[in-house]
DNA sequence: CATGGCCGTCACAGTTCCGTCACATTCTTG
DNA sequence: CAAGAATGTGACGGAACTGTGACGGCCATG
């Protein structure tokens, strides 16, 4: 079973030297020259991952990652993101936005295929939503809709439970205030995203010790860390 | 021998895609395009597994699955569902209908297979309702219709009864309303969902001492605990 | 036809929880 | 090091949720 490979850039040499590649290396590829046909593009295959340019016309890559990020069908398919200037490094990987892993212009074919090979072996195992969580003595059951320490039980209130359960299930990954208004709140920004760090205080009290977990990334939100 | 696979859904493409896909990976597949194909095949051939799409003409997903579970020829073949909408997942789970596993739409080929394979190979399930729980010195007969606290018969109305054996029978998970209307109202929505309310006081009231399995989980449902 | 049991709904009350604000603290930037 | 921005913290009023008592309708039974 090939791991299908969406790749999106807007000039077409570029385009068919990665399709080349990438098909030599057993990959099913598909490919789009801008960011409206690699959004429509990807709703409609699911890729097992997306190779992403930054320069594009229109809608730039940072913007195509945002909205793959948004919708449900194609938040969790990795993105390996292209770029020609180092400095956009920092916005790519940290941020909302999320992207798995970049390669600066130029980079050699070999070093494309580690990457991709590393980012889908790790993806496996990581694509179905857990019902039970455990982060060392810290234990999130959904079912039953309890959470505890060392065994014992944490009372928390619905929006607590919802806000960890969110962190929790996206581990590693930044959240930002937005992103969880969304996820926990479910109704559009309607709130203040002020509220968002209060439950946060609130749900650090309860949790005590296990708050540990709880990172906040200045300038951007908050991350759940294992 | 292949395994078989019966594969449910009502859009032709779709099951030649999953069908494809199926054979590919070396499964023996056969399809029904309705509900009422779908149980007359299953009963004939009783397959290894059902994929069942839960969005069908006339009898959905959710009636398939139930009627399977209710014949002794198909009961313990085990069910994956599939699903457009995460908010049915609840349902899928943890109710009556007990589905081995789900996925979401759209979902990856690879991902399907994964599902699968994890499902038969951990072999026949062996889950069946039970028909007598015992919790301390509470005990529900199901066949009896009694429920008996140390050893003296609680007297319940049929609603109430059955409220409680739903709840005991999901003991640990929390249930809302809206999962109860469904499970012990049958498909009556038409009925306000504090009416759950009203009768859990009165299976409280009646329960007395034993009342102390039922849970308030503010804000999402109620749970039996044992 | 009357009666009693059961059920669904409603209104009310107590309590919890939530969203917001103001202020304190920490971090970043120049 | 100071200014400004972002986050932590404490407090508060109102909204939301659940428990409870009561009521009327329905149905079977006598």
């Amino acid at each position: 079973m090939k791991p299908k490979i969406l790749v999106v850039d807007d000039e077409p040499e570029a385009v068919e030297l990665l399709e080349f590649n990438l098909k030599q290396a057993g990959y099913a590829v598909s490919a789009a020259g801008d960011g409206a046909a690699a959004l429509k593009k990807a709703r409609a295959q699911t890729p097992d991952m997306v190779v992403l340019d930054v320069m594009l016309p229109e809608m730039d890559g940072f913007e195509v990652c945002k909205n793959l990020r948004l919708e449900p069908a194609t938040s969790r398919v990795p993105i390996l993101m292209l770029t020609a200037k180092a400095a956009e490094i920092d916005r790519v990987l940290g941020l909302e936005l999320g992207a798995d892993d970049y390669l600066t212009k130029p980079f050699s074919p070999r070093e494309l295929l580690l990457r991709i090979k590393k980012i889908l072996a790790r993806g496996v195992s990581t694509e179905k939503p857990r019902e039970q969580m455990r982060f060392g003595d810290l234990v999130i059951d959904l079912p039953r809709h309890l959470a505890s320490w060392k065994g014992k039980t944490i009372e928390l209130t619905a929006t607590e439970f919802k806000l960890l359960t969110t962190l929790a299930q996206r581990a590693g990954r930044v959240q930002s205030r937005d992103q969880l208004l969304r996820d926990v709140w479910e109704y559009d920004s309607l709130i203040d995203t002020r509220t968002v760090d209060t439950h946060m205080r609130r749900l650090r009290e309860k949790l005590g010790p296990a708050s540990k977990h709880l990172d906040t990334v200045r300038g951007v939100g908050y991350r759940f860390m294992e």
